[in-house]
DNA sequence: GACAACATTGAACGATCGTTCAAATTAAGG
DNA sequence: CCTTAATTTGAACGATCGTTCAATGTTGTC
């Protein structure tokens, strides 16, 4: 306290600045490049001077813009999960004006459709996302951020659903919808076999869409009101 | 053909000899530990030298055993994989003994009891393997040696069910046979969720078991008997 | 336009990676 | 028991890893 010197009217903080346009860029390409290798080598697969390489940008600017590789991993991760939240979100919201009461179809369909149609919609950086939660959800490195990013939004939707089943305790709600987000995020993991099934046309697509949200909804019906 | 001494009495090869009970020893003790190792870490995550160590083995017995860090990965895959093949097939063979005609429940029970039973069993051995099929599953890399491994058995699978549902495409049963075994592979990958929901008693077990097939028929059924 | 904060660059650091090698040790076959 | 192949050992290889550094270039702010 007394080594600092207070009391002055300047205030000793080296005055912030803007970011830069260019350097707001190179950060950006950076979480981009690092997004799509992540996605398709795995953490310690990537390294960053591939990452670096892919962004066009040096080894050590990844390191000044995301402070380290495991940050940058979580940046990464985080940077559309807020995103992806909102739009479940919102679906909710828009659900409980819409009709009351909630069914289970429209609870499930609001927070599924959201992954799916960015998933599906053909932009690659989703597509490598949508591969980087299934692989963040699968490793028990990644708990972490999985229940940062991914078990709130989940959190409010079991919650729903636990409306529709009063008699079924948490813990079985909350398996079921376990299977249903596994169930989702491998249309992900296993897109190769499913392009080889469905040709990755775009009706084909919709249609997976609706057989893994009726899929669901039986499963979960079947195991709660039994 | 005519390159080798054939013919002649004395065969020129260098004479095999048996295995040593030593050398099986180490070898066997480094699949276990490499099993456990890429189940907790990741393919690269798990470096040689920590699976020697975790084997008690010297680094270049890995290669002198395994040939490779890949190959050695791939036979810690295969090993079991045949094991849960076996069982898989065994169930539905004595299935199609027992009764005529088979049902959907029977025959989801006969693929997912196996994993299930080895998986929950307590053996950290297998539980490591588990956690380790649904990294194969999830990752692009291992396509190979998913295809290898688990795709002719879940085909047979596949054609019985189909069986059963004679007027939906081909495509359509394999989507849905994707989903349930996405779910089944969540179980390791979430157990560390589940646990907390389940407490880990032997009893919770089986009815996390139960509850699957259930969803999983459930599932199937509302998406392939439209 | 001058100053300071920010950003990029290219090189280097030590650590660890998978693999290979020659020498030493062990065990099977005649 | 003696030969010889199989196995273990410890060290070393080159490559690549994530991170750090000082120097240089580039902006925003007064």
């Amino acid at each position: 306290m007394s080594s600092i010197s207070s009391g002055s009217a300047s205030p000793r903080q080296p005055r912030r600045r803007a970011v830069s346009k260019r350097s707001l860029a190179t950060s950006l390409s950076i979480l981009n490049a690092a997004e799509r290798l992540f996605a398709e080598r795995g953490y310690e697969g990537a390294s960053i001077r591939d990452i670096a390489k892919a962004a066009g940008a040096q080894v050590a600017s990844v390191n000044f813009h995301h402070v380290s590789k495991e940050t940058l991993f979580e940046r990464v991760v985080e940077r559309r999960a807020s995103e992806l939240s909102k739009l479940r979100l919102d679906a909710l919201a828009e659900l409980k004006q819409k009709q009351q009461p909630l069914t289970l179809e429209a609870l499930l369909s609001a927070f599924l459709r959201p992954y799916l149609e960015k998933a599906g919609a053909g932009d690659p950086q989703w597509l490598a996302y949508a591969r980087l939660v299934a692989m963040v959800s699968a490793e028990a490195r990644w708990h972490k951020i999985s229940e940062r990013c991914f078990d709130p939004t989940a959190g409010v939707f079991i919650a729903e659903i636990a409306k529709l089943f009063p008699r079924v305790s948490g813990s079985a709600i909350a398996v079921s919808f376990i299977f249903s987000v596994a169930s989702m995020l491998s249309l992900s993991t296993s897109s190769w076999r499913i392009e080889a099934l469905a040709g990755g046309n775009q009706q084909a697509m919709d249609q997976l869409a609706n057989q893994l949200i009726r899929f669901c909804e039986a499963g979960m019906r079947a195991t709660l009101e039994a």
